[in-house]
DNA sequence: CTCTTGTTTCAGTTTAGACCGAAACTACGC
DNA sequence: GCGTAGTTTCGGTCTAAACTGAAACAAGAG
């Protein structure tokens, strides 16, 4: 592993844990991302310095991510293993985890709040409102995030490139 | 506290752990958005049952990001605090604390990486290449937020309700 | 049958961070 | 000077989670 590589697979490890997952786990999709070729569990292994039996667990939860594709060669029955090289795809599936870890749950919450305080008579009105709002912001944004996920890459991107400049078709 | 607000509280201190802060920090942002007053900070200590120095720091936190502001009445010294009550403030406030923490470091480690890679004969050409794609996806996204994030909320509501409608603007 | 490859489980260790509570400090008002 | 209000610091404790390493297991190949 050359300096760059290293540095690389240590930050998206530190990140990962900021990301939803473990250290591992983002350790391995980002070596696997970067490698040439597919990569085998115990080459893993001696790459990250981690247990065996981490790599098999956290490759399962990649690939339960869509993150991780097994391929095989002619004459060789060792698993092999390879991230998506396309930067939006992963982008796509980061996203759509941080949605069901974060947003969906507090959209439950707030929901199961909004409702009860109509039924009841103990809370504040204004604290009422305060739960209303949120409730309404967090519907909207997962509305919006509904409709956006389905977007395909190309327009995204040309979206993106447009930046600011799409308020000026808006506004008038 | 009412059941409702309790929930609210516990499960926005869980959510804040994913969002970069620590328990304690947003227990408190939560019961000083849903208060229909100012609170002092002894009275957080009693609502949420944790030290006076958690208190004190946490807050000293929330006012660092623009999260809790000091209020005070003629005849009291005491200092009260409330929190912003526009949910879009403090949507703000968080995506950029996590741009901050999330973004930013990332950004400059792809840069440290790739700069590194062309100086270097050591590393796969694939793997150069696939830094410099991620590298490529972190600076448009950076470019784009730094655009959007001075958009007025007015006009992002709008272009949130458009949701994908935006793409039939663009696609011809 | 045996070797290889791989998974799964689980008790035990390690680590990072949050949190507590005491103590020492500033600053203001009466 | 004394009480009130608040901050800051810091050693100590607690906890959740990651990770290890061993053991038991499955299943195909020769």
């Amino acid at each position: 592993m050359s300096a760059a590589v290293e540095k690389y697979v240590l930050h998206w490890g530190e990140m990962g844990t900021r990301w939803g997952t473990n250290r591992t786990v983002s350790q391995i999709q980002a070596i696997l991302y970067l490698s040439p070729h597919p990569l085998r569990a115990d080459e893993i292994v001696d790459l990250l310095s981690v247990a065996r039996s981490n790599v098999s667990t956290s490759i399962r939860e990649l690939q339960s991510y869509g993150l991780v594709q097994m391929t095989h060669t002619l004459g060789d029955r060792r698993d092999y293993f390879e991230s998506p090289h396309d930067v939006w795809e992963l982008f796509r599936v980061i996203i759509e985890q941080r949605k069901q870890r974060e947003l969906n749950p507090t959209l439950a919450m707030l929901k199961d709040c909004a409702a009860e305080v109509d039924a009841e008579d103990e809370t504040d009105p204004i604290t009422k409102e305060r739960i209303k709002n949120m409730l309404a912001f967090f519907e909207s944004t997962n509305d919006w995030y509904e409709q956006i996920s389905k977007i395909p890459t190309g327009t995204l991107t040309k979206l993106m490139a447009l930046g600011a400049k799409i308020t000026k078709l808006i506004k008038p």
